[in-house]
Formats: C-alpha cells, structure tokens, sequence
DNA sequence: ACCTGAACACCGTTCAAGT
DNA sequence: ACCTGAACACCGTTCAAGT
C-alpha cells in the first residue's frame, strides 16, 4: 500500500482518538502506517500542516442548522453543532483551537454563521460570528481537558451537566445580546 | 547565587518575554542560571508547574476596576484590562489559555467579576464570567498570534485596529446580553 | 518518484554520585 | 540540602543513498 496525503491523516485520526494529541508525533504516525518517519515529508511539509488537516477533519463533521431557523435558534444550533463535533473527537477542541489561532487549515468554521447573520441584518457579522465560535471553543477545551483529566482519576470530580448548563448560559446571554441589537430588521 | 523558585520563574519569563513560548524550555532556563537542567526538579516538580507559575504572573497584573463602575461598564472596563494583560507578555494570551485549560494556576482570573456580577444579582455569575473570560482569551490569543506572524513577516498584513474593534464588537453584545437579562434588580 | 538509514539538534525527566 | 554528570526515552526535520 502506497503512502499518501490521505493515508498519513487517516493515521493521524486513529493515534488522535487512541492516544490523544499529546502522543501524537510523526514518528508515531510513520510507526502506525510502517515506514520510516522522513517518508512522510515526502507527502506532508510538516507537523503543523498534518495537524491542520486534523483540525480541517473535525470542522467538517460540523452539522450546519438549516436556513428556516429564526436568527436566534439558528445560532443557538450552531454553537450547539459546534460544539458536538469538537467533542466527538479526542482533544478536538484543542486541536481545532491551536490550529485556528495559527491561521492554518483550509476550513473557516464561522463562514455558515457569518451568512446567517448578514442575511438577518446584523452588524459586524464577522467579528459577531467569531466572537461566539471562540466563547464555544474556549467552554469546549476546558471541558474536553477536565473530562478528560477526570477519566485519568487526576480530577476527583467532572459534572458532564454543568458544563453543559455553562455553555448553554454563555451561549444563551451572548445569543440574547446580539439579538437586542439585530431586530432593527428594515 | 542560589538557586529558587523565584529565581526560575524570572529566568523563564525573560526568555519567555525574549524568545516566546516555543523557545522556552528547561534546559534554556537552566542555562540562563547557569545550572544544569536537572538541578531546576529540586525546585520545581515540572515543566507545566512553571508554565502556570508564569501565568500567574501575567494574571497577576491585570488592574481590577473600581467597584463603583456600573455593571456594563464593569465589564467591559474588565474584559480590557483581561486583554491588555494578556498582550503585555509575549504569548502571554496562550500561556494563560493554556494553563487554565489544564486547571493550574493559584489564580482564577473569574474571581472579581463573579464578585460584581454576583453583587448586581445576576444570575449564574459563574458561568457568565466563564463565558466573558473565554471570549476575551480567544480574542487575545488569535490577536496575539496574528501580530506575532505579522512581525515575523509569515503574514502580510495585520491590523490591530481591526482587532480591537473585533474585541469591542464581542465584548459589548456579551455584555448587551447580560444586561438584557440583569436588571432585574429586587 | 518514493522510501530507507542515519544523522542533527534538540526535548523533559530521573538519578546516582558528589559536596 | 542542593547540584553535577550522565543517561533514558523520546522529539521534528533533513538528506545522501538506494530502488
């Protein structure tokens, strides 16, 4: 079997979701796919990239809410997909957040909110879109962290519905505030 | 001179502050002392326990507003002056990111303005404060990282207007949005 | 074109041994 | 008590050499 792009992310997946971001390095992932670690900059520039196209992976499993919703249950549902599919994946909050900052990857996850909110009227639909997503990612790293931190027995005590409650209060106060300005609908 | 706790987390925030996160590991702090890395354990139990050590310090300098602000201006006073302690240090926003992510750190940034939200009787001041705190730090890190790229010439153009309008975009509709809920003062 | 083998320049952390 | 020297088990990345 051939080494390709494909090949070496698919191998990053499964180190991802076994052993997590923190083991995931090159040479791991050339181990898994049985060749030599310098084979793989044949395919992929290097770690970042590899990472990117990770954190792309995830982005993609986001199930954007239909167009029909009201303005406010539409980002309700957003920030809600969002969050589910950062939370599907081993430490894809992090990854997704790390990946962001640097600017790589080919996904911009706020482009379906941005729409939303510029179909709705709403200034600044931009700065608003990604206000929200990093208020989602931030609640969703800390959470994947402590869960995660609570199943090696480091933390004693993880309530999987306070932190859910906490993302569902700061979405909602956020969601309410772009709303007490949005209805200007003329 | 002997060597401290102190002395370390100095040695580490001047390389942090001259050469950035990436750059700074023990064996660098060791040299800046003129130590060897291994005699850094006898001081302190690891890396990460610096790390937060250093992100305390940043924490540290963020100027609490006066009590007698209204609550909107409050936070908002806040949420800058969260900001502007983050960028003072290099990397300072990921640092304390991730720091807190991992649940180190003596100092809970939350803490006076889960006091001031409390005090205007608005409910959930918790998960409020949780909620501002992640925008603000989500805001600060990708700004930080941007101007950071920018300088190192990676990216060709940054505009820290537009961040902080981004900044002020976010932070008022939170803000607007707590308001829209609070006021219901009995 | 694609991969191996081996190297380069690093890491965090541990620990016997010295003082 | 505090530090050295040296090791262990890793890293990401490069690159001549092979096929």
């Amino acid at each position: 079997m051939a080494l390709s792009r494909a090949a070496i992310t698919g191998a990053g997946l499964e180190i991802l979701d076994t052993y997590g971001l923190g083991d995931l390095s090159m040479r791991r992932v050339a181990d898994t796919l049985g060749v030599q670690a310098g084979a793989l900059y044949y395919h992929v520039p290097n770690k970042q990239s590899l990472l990117a196209a990770l954190a792309d992976e995830v982005l993609d499993a986001v199930d954007v809410p239909e167009a029909g919703l009201p303005l406010e249950d539409w980002l309700v549902a957003w920030a809600s997909a969002l969050r589910a599919a950062l939370l599907a994946r081993r430490d894809g909050a992090e990854l997704v957040a790390s990946s962001l900052a640097l600017g790589l990857g080919g996904i911009d996850p706020t482009v379906p909110a941005v729409a939303r909110l510029d179909e709705a009227g709403v200034a600044m639909p931009g700065p608003t879109a990604r206000a929200l997503l990093h208020l989602v990612l931030g609640q969703a790293v800390t959470e994947q962290t402590q869960s995660q931190m609570h199943a090696l027995g480091v933390l004693t005590s993880f309530d999987a519905r306070r932190a859910e409650q906490d993302f569902a209060c700061g979405v909602g106060i956020f969601v309410d505030g772009v709303s007490s300005r949005a209805p200007v609908a003329r």
